[in-house]
DNA sequence: TGCATTGTTCGCATATAAGCGAACAATTGG
DNA sequence: CCAATTGTTCGCTTATATGCGAACAATGCA
Protein backbone atom coordinates (compact mmCIF):
# COMPACT_ATOMS: atom_id res chain seq x y z
CA UNK A 1 0.00 0.00 0.00
CA UNK A 2 1.45 3.16 -0.84
CA UNK A 3 0.67 6.14 1.26
CA UNK A 4 -2.41 7.93 0.69
CA UNK A 5 -3.36 11.73 0.40
CA UNK A 6 -5.12 13.75 2.39
CA UNK A 7 -6.18 17.24 2.50
CA UNK A 8 -5.06 19.37 5.10
CA UNK A 9 -8.43 20.58 6.99
CA UNK A 10 -8.15 24.00 6.06
CA UNK A 11 -8.44 22.45 2.54
CA UNK A 12 -11.33 20.94 3.25
CA UNK A 13 -14.36 22.31 0.88
CA UNK A 14 -18.04 22.07 1.85
CA UNK A 15 -19.12 21.60 -1.67
CA UNK A 16 -16.45 18.84 -2.06
CA UNK A 17 -17.80 17.02 0.94
CA UNK A 18 -21.01 17.22 -0.04
CA UNK A 19 -20.87 16.18 -3.17
CA UNK A 20 -18.45 12.56 -1.95
CA UNK A 21 -21.77 12.51 0.08
CA UNK A 22 -23.94 12.67 -2.25
CA UNK A 23 -23.51 8.97 -3.89
CA UNK A 24 -25.54 5.98 -2.44
CA UNK A 25 -22.19 3.71 -2.65
CA UNK A 26 -20.22 6.55 -0.87
CA UNK A 27 -22.83 7.11 1.71
CA UNK A 28 -22.87 3.25 2.27
CA UNK A 29 -18.80 3.41 2.77
CA UNK A 30 -19.13 6.05 5.38
CA UNK A 31 -21.64 4.25 7.18
CA UNK A 32 -19.99 1.32 7.27
CA UNK A 33 -16.61 3.20 8.30
CA UNK A 34 -18.77 5.25 11.13
CA UNK A 35 -20.39 1.93 12.78
CA UNK A 36 -17.15 -0.07 13.03
CA UNK A 37 -14.47 2.09 13.02
CA UNK A 38 -11.60 1.34 11.56
CA UNK A 39 -12.45 -1.16 8.68
CA UNK A 40 -10.28 -2.19 6.07
CA UNK A 41 -12.18 -1.59 2.18
CA UNK A 42 -12.67 -4.65 1.63
CA UNK A 43 -14.90 -5.17 5.07
CA UNK A 44 -17.40 -2.97 3.32
CA UNK A 45 -19.22 -5.48 0.41
CA UNK A 46 -20.02 -3.90 -2.57
CA UNK A 47 -21.37 -4.72 -5.41
CA UNK A 48 -18.55 -3.22 -8.03
CA UNK A 49 -15.29 -3.80 -9.26
CA UNK A 50 -12.46 -3.36 -6.87
CA UNK A 51 -10.55 -0.72 -9.04
CA UNK A 52 -14.33 1.49 -9.00
CA UNK A 53 -14.79 0.42 -5.40
CA UNK A 54 -10.77 1.94 -4.66
CA UNK A 55 -12.12 5.06 -7.22
CA UNK A 56 -14.99 5.70 -4.52
CA UNK A 57 -12.75 5.47 -1.04
CA UNK A 58 -9.98 7.97 -3.13
CA UNK A 59 -13.01 10.46 -3.43
CA UNK A 60 -13.94 10.08 0.08
CA UNK A 61 -10.67 10.52 0.90
CA UNK A 62 -9.62 13.84 -1.31
CA UNK A 63 -12.60 15.24 -0.13
CA UNK A 64 -11.32 15.29 3.65
CA UNK A 65 -14.38 12.64 5.21
CA UNK A 66 -11.95 9.53 5.68
CA UNK A 67 -8.54 9.11 6.66
CA UNK A 68 -6.81 6.12 5.49
CA UNK A 69 -3.59 3.59 6.63
CA UNK A 70 -1.64 1.40 5.46
CA UNK A 71 -1.15 -1.67 7.66
CA UNK A 72 0.92 -4.03 6.20
CA UNK A 73 -1.35 -5.25 3.12
CA UNK A 74 -4.53 -4.05 4.66
CA UNK A 75 -5.49 -0.28 4.95
CA UNK A 76 -7.78 0.91 8.14
CA UNK A 77 -10.16 3.79 7.32
CA UNK A 78 -11.82 5.83 9.87
CA UNK A 79 -14.12 9.34 9.76
CA UNK A 80 -12.65 12.52 10.01
CA UNK A 81 -14.44 13.31 12.42
CA UNK A 82 -13.56 15.83 14.95
CA UNK A 83 -12.06 17.71 11.79
CA UNK A 84 -14.99 17.75 10.04
CA UNK A 85 -17.51 18.58 13.55
CA UNK A 86 -15.03 21.64 13.79
CA UNK A 87 -15.73 22.66 9.76
CA UNK A 88 -19.52 21.89 9.94
CA UNK A 89 -20.89 21.28 13.14
CA UNK A 90 -23.47 18.75 13.01
CA UNK A 91 -23.20 17.99 9.78
CA UNK A 92 -21.65 14.28 9.28
CA UNK A 93 -24.23 13.34 12.27
CA UNK A 94 -27.32 14.17 10.57
CA UNK A 95 -26.05 12.55 7.77
CA UNK A 96 -25.80 9.23 9.22
CA UNK A 97 -28.59 9.81 11.02
CA UNK A 98 -30.56 10.29 7.65
CA UNK A 99 -28.94 7.60 5.86
CA UNK A 100 -31.30 4.64 5.61
CA UNK A 101 -30.36 1.43 8.12
CA UNK B 1 -44.48 31.33 -15.48
CA UNK B 2 -45.73 27.69 -15.92
CA UNK B 3 -45.97 25.73 -12.63
CA UNK B 4 -43.32 24.12 -11.59
CA UNK B 5 -43.31 20.47 -10.57
CA UNK B 6 -42.08 19.59 -7.07
CA UNK B 7 -41.74 16.14 -5.46
CA UNK B 8 -43.72 14.82 -2.59
CA UNK B 9 -42.04 14.56 0.10
CA UNK B 10 -41.75 10.45 0.48
CA UNK B 11 -39.48 11.01 -3.07
CA UNK B 12 -36.82 13.17 -1.69
CA UNK B 13 -33.65 11.37 -1.28
CA UNK B 14 -30.28 11.86 0.78
CA UNK B 15 -28.28 11.71 -2.41
CA UNK B 16 -30.15 14.15 -4.51
CA UNK B 17 -30.13 16.78 -1.57
CA UNK B 18 -26.69 16.33 -0.83
CA UNK B 19 -26.04 16.37 -4.89
CA UNK B 20 -28.29 19.48 -5.09
CA UNK B 21 -26.63 21.11 -2.38
CA UNK B 22 -22.66 20.26 -3.81
CA UNK B 23 -22.61 23.01 -5.73
CA UNK B 24 -21.03 26.48 -4.84
CA UNK B 25 -23.57 28.61 -7.55
CA UNK B 26 -26.46 26.36 -5.53
CA UNK B 27 -25.48 26.57 -2.42
CA UNK B 28 -25.34 30.66 -2.76
CA UNK B 29 -29.05 30.43 -4.15
CA UNK B 30 -29.62 28.23 -0.91
CA UNK B 31 -28.47 30.78 1.55
CA UNK B 32 -29.76 33.78 -0.33
CA UNK B 33 -33.74 32.04 0.03
CA UNK B 34 -32.39 31.14 3.48
CA UNK B 35 -31.72 34.72 4.14
CA UNK B 36 -34.73 36.58 2.76
CA UNK B 37 -37.60 34.18 2.47
CA UNK B 38 -39.55 34.57 -0.60
CA UNK B 39 -37.32 35.60 -2.96
CA UNK B 40 -37.84 35.87 -6.55
CA UNK B 41 -34.91 34.29 -8.83
CA UNK B 42 -33.52 37.78 -10.35
CA UNK B 43 -33.26 38.85 -6.46
CA UNK B 44 -30.11 36.45 -5.96
CA UNK B 45 -27.16 37.86 -8.59
CA UNK B 46 -25.13 35.38 -9.83
CA UNK B 47 -22.52 35.26 -12.75
CA UNK B 48 -24.59 33.26 -15.35
CA UNK B 49 -26.49 33.20 -17.71
CA UNK B 50 -29.80 32.84 -17.19
CA UNK B 51 -30.62 29.75 -18.68
CA UNK B 52 -27.89 28.38 -16.48
CA UNK B 53 -29.25 30.12 -13.29
CA UNK B 54 -32.58 28.27 -14.18
CA UNK B 55 -31.24 24.82 -14.49
CA UNK B 56 -29.89 25.52 -10.89
CA UNK B 57 -33.22 26.72 -9.72
CA UNK B 58 -34.18 23.47 -10.83
CA UNK B 59 -32.41 21.31 -10.15
CA UNK B 60 -32.77 22.28 -6.27
CA UNK B 61 -36.29 22.50 -6.71
CA UNK B 62 -36.38 18.96 -8.48
CA UNK B 63 -33.98 17.41 -5.16
CA UNK B 64 -37.19 18.77 -3.01
CA UNK B 65 -35.30 21.76 -1.43
CA UNK B 66 -37.07 24.91 -2.29
CA UNK B 67 -40.24 25.73 -3.83
CA UNK B 68 -41.41 27.56 -6.40
CA UNK B 69 -44.02 29.30 -6.33
CA UNK B 70 -45.47 31.61 -9.37
CA UNK B 71 -46.50 35.33 -8.37
CA UNK B 72 -47.72 36.81 -11.86
CA UNK B 73 -44.60 37.12 -13.88
CA UNK B 74 -42.10 36.71 -11.07
CA UNK B 75 -41.77 33.37 -9.30
CA UNK B 76 -41.13 33.04 -5.29
CA UNK B 77 -38.66 30.82 -3.69
CA UNK B 78 -38.75 29.62 -0.35
CA UNK B 79 -37.18 26.70 1.52
CA UNK B 80 -39.20 23.18 2.38
CA UNK B 81 -37.55 23.56 5.46
CA UNK B 82 -40.30 21.89 7.49
CA UNK B 83 -39.89 18.76 5.48
CA UNK B 84 -36.62 18.44 4.97
CA UNK B 85 -36.17 18.94 8.46
CA UNK B 86 -38.80 16.18 9.03
CA UNK B 87 -36.61 13.67 6.67
CA UNK B 88 -33.03 14.49 7.21
CA UNK B 89 -33.06 16.50 10.89
CA UNK B 90 -30.57 19.09 11.30
CA UNK B 91 -29.10 18.49 7.84
CA UNK B 92 -29.97 22.32 6.52
CA UNK B 93 -29.19 23.79 9.49
CA UNK B 94 -25.76 22.28 9.47
CA UNK B 95 -24.88 23.06 6.02
CA UNK B 96 -26.52 26.77 5.94
CA UNK B 97 -24.55 27.77 9.43
CA UNK B 98 -21.46 25.94 7.46
CA UNK B 99 -21.75 27.79 3.92
CA UNK B 100 -19.11 30.94 4.17
CA UNK B 101 -20.23 34.12 4.38
C1' DT C 1 12.60 -16.24 -2.63
C1' DG C 2 8.18 -16.95 -4.51
C1' DC C 3 3.27 -16.16 -4.23
C1' DA C 4 -1.16 -14.72 -2.55
C1' DT C 5 -3.56 -10.62 -0.96
C1' DT C 6 -4.99 -5.88 -1.18
C1' DG C 7 -5.42 -1.79 -3.19
C1' DT C 8 -3.93 1.77 -6.96
C1' DT C 9 -3.55 3.33 -11.56
C1' DC C 10 -4.33 3.36 -16.52
C1' DG C 11 -7.01 3.22 -20.62
C1' DC C 12 -11.27 3.03 -22.40
C1' DA C 13 -16.45 3.54 -22.90
C1' DT C 14 -20.67 5.70 -21.60
C1' DA C 15 -23.49 8.84 -18.94
C1' DT C 16 -24.37 13.00 -16.66
C1' DA C 17 -23.39 17.94 -15.48
C1' DA C 18 -22.62 22.62 -16.60
C1' DG C 19 -22.17 26.41 -19.53
C1' DC C 20 -24.20 29.45 -23.36
C1' DG C 21 -27.57 31.71 -26.75
C1' DA C 22 -31.89 31.56 -29.16
C1' DA C 23 -36.55 30.70 -29.16
C1' DC C 24 -40.73 30.07 -26.56
C1' DA C 25 -44.44 30.75 -22.80
C1' DA C 26 -46.99 33.33 -19.40
C1' DT C 27 -48.17 37.43 -17.17
C1' DT C 28 -48.41 42.51 -16.33
C1' DG C 29 -49.15 47.08 -17.70
C1' DG C 30 -49.55 50.70 -21.12
C1' DC D 1 -53.89 44.30 -28.17
C1' DC D 2 -48.89 44.88 -27.89
C1' DA D 3 -44.58 45.21 -25.59
C1' DA D 4 -41.71 44.39 -21.66
C1' DT D 5 -40.43 41.20 -18.07
C1' DT D 6 -39.30 36.77 -16.16
C1' DG D 7 -38.30 32.31 -16.42
C1' DT D 8 -38.21 27.65 -19.17
C1' DT D 9 -36.71 24.74 -22.77
C1' DC D 10 -33.88 23.26 -26.67
C1' DG D 11 -29.69 22.34 -29.05
C1' DC D 12 -25.06 22.45 -28.70
C1' DT D 13 -20.24 22.06 -26.67
C1' DT D 14 -17.07 20.81 -23.16
C1' DA D 15 -15.87 18.81 -18.83
C1' DT D 16 -16.41 15.54 -15.24
C1' DA D 17 -18.22 11.05 -13.15
C1' DT D 18 -18.79 6.30 -13.22
C1' DG D 19 -18.11 1.76 -14.59
C1' DC D 20 -14.89 -2.13 -16.02
C1' DG D 21 -10.61 -5.10 -16.76
C1' DA D 22 -5.66 -5.39 -17.00
C1' DA D 23 -1.40 -4.30 -15.24
C1' DC D 24 1.29 -2.66 -11.41
C1' DA D 25 3.00 -1.94 -6.41
C1' DA D 26 3.59 -3.18 -1.65
C1' DT D 27 3.22 -6.21 2.01
C1' DG D 28 3.07 -10.67 4.56
C1' DC D 29 3.58 -15.53 4.73
C1' DA D 30 5.04 -20.16 3.37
Amino acid sequence: MRMPLHPAKEQISLPHVLFALSDPTRLQIVKGIAQHDQVNCCDIKLDLSKSTASRHFKVLREAGIIRMEPRGVVCLNSLRRQELDELFPGLLDSVLQAVQP
